[in-house]
DNA sequence: CTCCGAAGGCTATTGCACTTAGTCTAGGAG
DNA sequence: CTCCTAGACTAAGTGCAATAGCCTTCGGAG
């Protein structure tokens, strides 16, 4: 019996690719099958599916944000804000399956996941510096922004917007509306 | 073995209430238990989960609409989107559970399931009549209200408002801002 | 009242997933 | 070279969905 050379991470990242690869659930079977393995033997890297969703959250969650703290870097102001809406927008279309990882409130218990979920959560702050707003609006507006963009992509990607009108218009109008709404 | 006197309608609505009264999935074994019947039984009632899933959207739906229309009625104007946006929140929060199938586009086999989809819509629609909107206007603005209501309710109910501030006034707030950003 | 067929239960079984327990071996440390 | 552990394996148990086939109850037709 060969060894496979598995580690921890080798595990979670190929189950990273497998959930926007295949239409079906992340599942053991399919995953310890991609890796030519037998799935008990997955249990040496990871402590059963929840601890490989809750890895893949972390992994998924910091894609994410790689790509938000890119969309703004060196912007400012309601331009930053509108890159980083477009960024989120298409990176879930791009991700649809990994999309909603990036939802699951960070586990109390995980260094890993605390830190990139309150990192990402940084991000979309700053992109809204430069609108001078006090600590308490600042909130109030992190989480219009975030319902905004959350909804929106959600919405789309269940095909909640049958209509023909173009959804790419919608949405500029959306995040248009929320900059209108911030003081300036 | 006396008869359980199930119909298709008593077993999807008995599977619509244990949806909100347990924490875990809806499961054909649950709801046979739940029903003092074995799982095989309910196949004579409902085509297996994938049905009794669709059909209970369908019911969910129903209650959804109830409600809003309920908030809406003889309301016109701000006052009507408030009061709808009111009772969505609040009846998503007290359904978390229930809440998702309301998301769910409608299937394209099922007239019932189209009737009730396109009545939920027609009443986000009316609520924003008495904005002079156009055509398109009118498509773009259901959809950023959409978007903004769902995207709200869902991260709340996801936990992902962790701050102390209080998230009625977020709430309230980015309501406010979405009447601002609509021609009077 | 009796018969009988359909409707509505049932048991048994299969298939698939997650999980645990216990075994074997490859391959590096001493 | 020997040992020992990490990393693979097989075997087996659990839970759920689904199908097949049986048996009983109900209710209407004669």
């Amino acid at each position: 019996m060969p060894r496979a050379g598995l580690t921890r991470d080798t595990v979670i990242s190929a189950a990273r690719r497998l959930i926007d690869e295949t239409p079906d659930p992340l599942t053991l079977a399919a995953l310890s099958a991609a890796l030519g393995v037998r799935t008990p033997s997955l249990y040496k890297h990871v402590a059963g599916l929840d601890d490989l969703h809750a890895e893949v959250g972390v992994a998924v969650k910091h894609e994410l944000l790689d790509v938000l703290a890119d969309a703004v870097a060196g912007r400012s102001g309601d331009e930053a804000v509108r890159r980083l809406a477009s960024a989120y927008r298409s990176w879930a279309l791009r991700n649809p399956r990994a999309y909603p990882y990036t939802l699951k409130a960070a586990d109390h218990a995980s260094a890993s996941d605390l830190e990139v979920s309150a990192r990402l959560l940084h991000t979309l702050t700053t992109a809204l510096r430069g609108h001078t707003l006090g600590d308490d609006d600042e909130v109030h507006a992190v989480r219009g922004l975030r319902a905004l963009l959350h909804g929106f992509v959600s919405l789309e990607l269940e095909g909640g917007f049958a209509l023909p009108q173009a959804v790419d218009e919608s949405f500029d109008r959306a995040v248009e509306s929320f900059l209108r709404s911030l003081p300036s």
